[in-house]
DNA sequence: ACCATCACG
DNA sequence: ACGTACGTGATGGTG
């Protein structure tokens, strides 16, 4: 059977505008919702494969239900403004593709929907109706379904709808949906229905007696409360009127049947030329769209001539007279081949081409005096290490530059900032030498000029260090701790397989679903998009229900200590017996650096078991590690750029927080806090950084919403500073569309303009958090940064091996120990200076469990 | 490739 | 009525 896929166009785009962050064409119109409905057509088109596709639209005209009945749809909502411009864009999108479009007047989208599912029926064709309203459910048949467009966390997702899924889920027929709707009416199309009667009692009503007909047939005989035999009594006429009201039409006139709609790809220059302009670039490509006939117009950036087959004499010339040169790597194979651009030409260097006087070559390049820009200037000193080369001379990162000015962008590859800069592809060479003043430039006008030259582009040097220092593991104990873990896994799957009654695998959050909610008929809490969930929270509430729960959470507990800790980690331990993460200096949004491959921050330490694994990191032989964290550092940042005077004075008295913060909350003395209450304020005084709600603070210290909201409006009433300072934030941060730390790192905020409350509320906790949780990486990066220079000044053998955003941890000879412990508080705490104290303690041991 | 889960600050 | 705290990375399961 041939397939016609028709979509609801008013519902579709509606649920694509709410549920896509805010999304901007280059000249500021509006797009999400073009993007977000073109993103779940292509996706249809791709899943469904259909023959034929329409696209059907409401016209803003009175239609036969507003005859019959003055008040529907009196109330309904304008669209807003900024969904409103995008329907003519939506509409040549839709043209461009070559895409029917039913629009008639007097009839609804849902008639339309409705009289297409029927000319399919005749014609002998499937019929799939695309929309994100119910009302459609009543058209469903053996071959007409209905994809359900729900948009969740963000995501859009479509459900299908055939009759066994409606029936299954419903517990009647199809054509019911209307008996159903007249009976409960809808409040959003003005349906009155059986006033007084309500979801739960139409549902039940029509699965007892089957339709509203039975219903009314004899309301006498109905087994029901005499109130709702009264209700229904009262409401037969309006039941009657929201029949007709709710059914949908299946005879408007339309233009055009399935046959007619056929369709296949087939696009012009003119759906290339709307989406440039619109900026959908990820359409242009994924479409593989050719490119508009006018290309050569506008000249793009010109490259400067190469210089093949340069002699070491000529290059050599060439280094010592550039002011500075742009570097880049020819391939993936490290330091072998490499092209400069000194300004006026390009040139490669290569052990092939250059032989002997290469090296040479390398140290003139890599000496200090010798100024260079490139991209990902840690790597590229990384590399220069492993040849004995020095790391001294770069004066500039392209990589780096980009992400200061906008921390929020997915890559920063040369190629994409040449495209931004320049318009246009550029060698990379040229591009990173090119790129240097435009960028400064930037940084210069977003007053990040200082955040980029004494911490950023320093910290390089330091991190490259950190790397190559690595992190010494007893590979023997982690290896017999594996194992240990490996006969407690055994047990425990023994005992779960035993209480389930069979074998299955207990990793596997499905079949684990299976078996608890269905098997063991244990109370299913949440669910994800996938299933139940059997998350650690869920489990927790299980616990005493059954002798199972408590051995799955130890066997989460072990299995996630085994393959992530023991195993993963053994498998990365290099020759030299250490281990050496790679730190990232351009991901997180926020400027802290993270750590992969492996995470070195996260090894585990809330839980003691899982602790025992920073046992097995320790020092040298004769060495020791002196470990060193920052004290509250965001709760004191929040104190300092709050002002607020009573948190304030907290921190310059040295009292603990969450004591204090306590006795204002639960309106105590500080003397009369119980551990309890200690441990609720903290929760709070956690969430007050993320931007919290009642409901997640409620949910996390385990009171009621109200309780929570309670606590909330106390501290924000007590520390009225930070109540004021919440707001300032982000009403800044709406005016300038970005927040920034103390430092002047910038991170943009768009979502703080998307018409989504919760894309707006998110932008509003990030607006709350980033300028705290930014300010605390600025700080130690700093620090990191003067701490490597007192160490190498001081001639210290001392060593930074590792950085987990609010602790450094650095290795040096068991002498230097007491030295390098004063100097980190030292240096750790004079970062900067705030108007809190600001604490660093350090502590020495040869593991860092020890340590810390 | 994506999801669910869980480790950290 | 909405949906529910900021920032990360690694793993095993699944389609």
């Amino acid at each position: 059977m041939k397939k016609l896929l028709i979509l609801d166009g008013n519902s579709v785009v509606n649920r694509a505008y709410y549920g896509i962050h805010a999304l901007n064409a280059p000249d500021g119109t509006p797009t999400n919702a073009v993007y977000g409905f073109l993103a779940i057509l292509q996706k249809l088109l791709d899943e469904e494969k259909p023959d034929s596709v329409c696209v059907s639209f409401d016209l803003p005209k009175p239609t036969f239900r507003h005859e019959m009945y003055e008040g529907y749809k009196a109330q309904r909502k304008p669209m807003p403004e900024e969904l409103a411009v995008q329907m003519p864009l939506l509409k040549q999108a839709l043209d461009a593709m070559k895409i029917k479009r039913i629009e008639a007047e007097g009839w609804e989208a849902d008639d339309l929907l409705g009289s297409m599912s029927a000319r399919c029926e005749a014609a002998g064709w499937l019929c799939e109706i695309v929309t994100g309203d119910k009302d459609s459910f009543q058209l469903i048949s053996d071959t007409t379904s209905v994809l359900h467009v729900k948009t969740r966390m963000g995501r859009t997702e479509t459900i299908v709808y055939d009759r066994a899924r409606f029936e299954s889920e419903y517990g009647f027929e199809p054509a019911r949906m209307v008996d159903l709707k007249a009976l409960m009416g809808d409040a959003s199309d003005n349906i009155p229905g059986v006033p007084g009667v309500g979801e739960k009692t139409a549902l039940e009503l029509l699965r007892r007696y089957g339709s509203l007909e039975k219903i009314y047939e004899d309301l006498g005989a109905l087994e029901v409360k005499d109130s709702v035999r009264r209700k229904l009594e009262a409401g037969r006429e309006s039941a009657q009127l929201s029949y007709t009201l709710a059914t949908i039409s299946r005879n408007a006139p339309l233009a055009f049947g399935p046959e007619a709609a056929e369709w296949e790809p087939d696009f012009g220059p003119e759906l290339r030329e709307l989406f440039e302009r619109l900026g959908f670039r990820r359409f242009i490509e994924k479409w593989g769209l050719a490119p508009a006939p006018e290309q050569p117009a506008a000249a793009g950036p010109q490259s400067l001539p190469r210089l093949d087959g340069i002699s070491a004499e000529e290059a050599g010339r060439r280094i010592a007279g550039a002011e500075v040169l742009g570097l880049a790597l020819d391939g993936a194979e490290g330091l072998d081949s490499l092209t400069l651009c000194d300004g006026r030409a390009l040139f490669t260097l290569s052990w092939n081409e250059h032989g002997e006087d290469y090296n040479g070559l390398l140290r003139q390049l890599f000496s200090d005096g010798v100024k260079k820009s490139a991209s990902d200037v840690k790597d590229l000193m990384g590399l220069a290490r492993a040849e004995g080369l020095g790391t001294g001379g770069f004066v500039f990162d392209t990589a780096l530059a980009g992400y200061v000015l906008d921390p929020t962008e997915s890559a920063y590859d040369v190629k994409r900032l040449c495209r931004r800069y320049f318009g246009g592809e550029l060698p990379e060479a040229q591009a990173v030498l090119e790129l240097m003043p435009v960028m400064r430039a930037k940084l210069e006008e977003a007053g990040a000029q200082r955040l980029y030259d004494e911490i950023e582009l320093p910290l390089c040097e330091v991190l490259s260090d950190m790397e190559q220092a690595g992190f010494l593991v007893d590979r023997q104990a982690l290896s017999d701790f594996g194992e240990s873990l490996t006969a407690s896994i055994d047990a425990l799957q023994k005992g779960i397989w035993a209480l389930a009654g069979h074998e299955f695998n207990i990793n596997s959050p499905k079949q684990l679903g299976d078996v608890l909610f269905e098997e063991l008929m244990l109370p299913a809490g949440k669910k994800t998009k996938t299933g139940w969930s059997t998350n650690a929270e869920v489990l927790e509430k299980l616990i005493g229900k059954h002798d199972i729960i408590g051995e799955i959470l130890d066997y989460r507990m072990l299995t996630k200590l085994k393959s992530t800790y023991a195993d993963g980690l053994l498998k990365v331990i290099s020759p030299d017996g250490r281990i050496h993460t790679n730190f990232k200096m351009t991901v997180t949004a926020t400027g802290r650096l993270s750590s992969t491959e492996p995470n070195l921050q996260n090894i585990p330490v809330r839980k003691e078991l899982g602790a025992q694994i920073r046992r097995m990191f320790v020092a040298k032989p004769g060495s020791v590690l002196v470990d060193a964290d920052y004290s509250q550092i965001e709760l004191r940042l929040l104190a300092h750029i709050s002002g607020d005077e009573t948190m304030r004075e907290a921190f310059i008295r040295g009292e603990d927080i969450h004591t204090v913060t306590a006795s204002q909350v639960f309106g105590v003395p500080a003397d009369e806090v119980t551990a309890q209450m200690r441990s609720s304020a903290k929760a709070v005084n956690f969430g007050i950084v993320y931007g919290i709600s009642a409901f997640s603070l409620a949910q996390d210290i385990k009171v009621r919403p109200a309780e929570a909201k309670a606590y909330i409006e106390a501290y924000l009433e007590k520390y009225h500073g930070v109540r004021e300072y919440m707001d300032r934030v982000i009403k800044e941060a709406k005016e300038r569309g970005y927040v920034e730390t103390l430092f002047g790192r910038r991170r943009p905020v768009p979502e703080l303009k998307a018409p989504n409350f919760n894309t707006r509320s998110f932008g509003e906790r990030v607006a709350r958090n980033m300028p705290i949780q930014g300010t605390a990486a600025d700080i130690i990066k700093l620090a990191m940064v003067n701490v490597q220079r007192r160490f190498r000044n001081e001639g210290l053998e001392a060593r930074l091996i590792l950085q987990v955003h609010d602790e450094l941890i650095a290795e040096c000879p068991e002498a230097e120990a007491e030295r390098v412990a004063a100097l980190l508080e030292e240096e750790m705490e004079r970062a900067v200076t705030l108007s809190v104290p600001l604490i660093a303690e350090a502590h020495s041991g040869h593991s860092w469990a020890e340590a810390h």
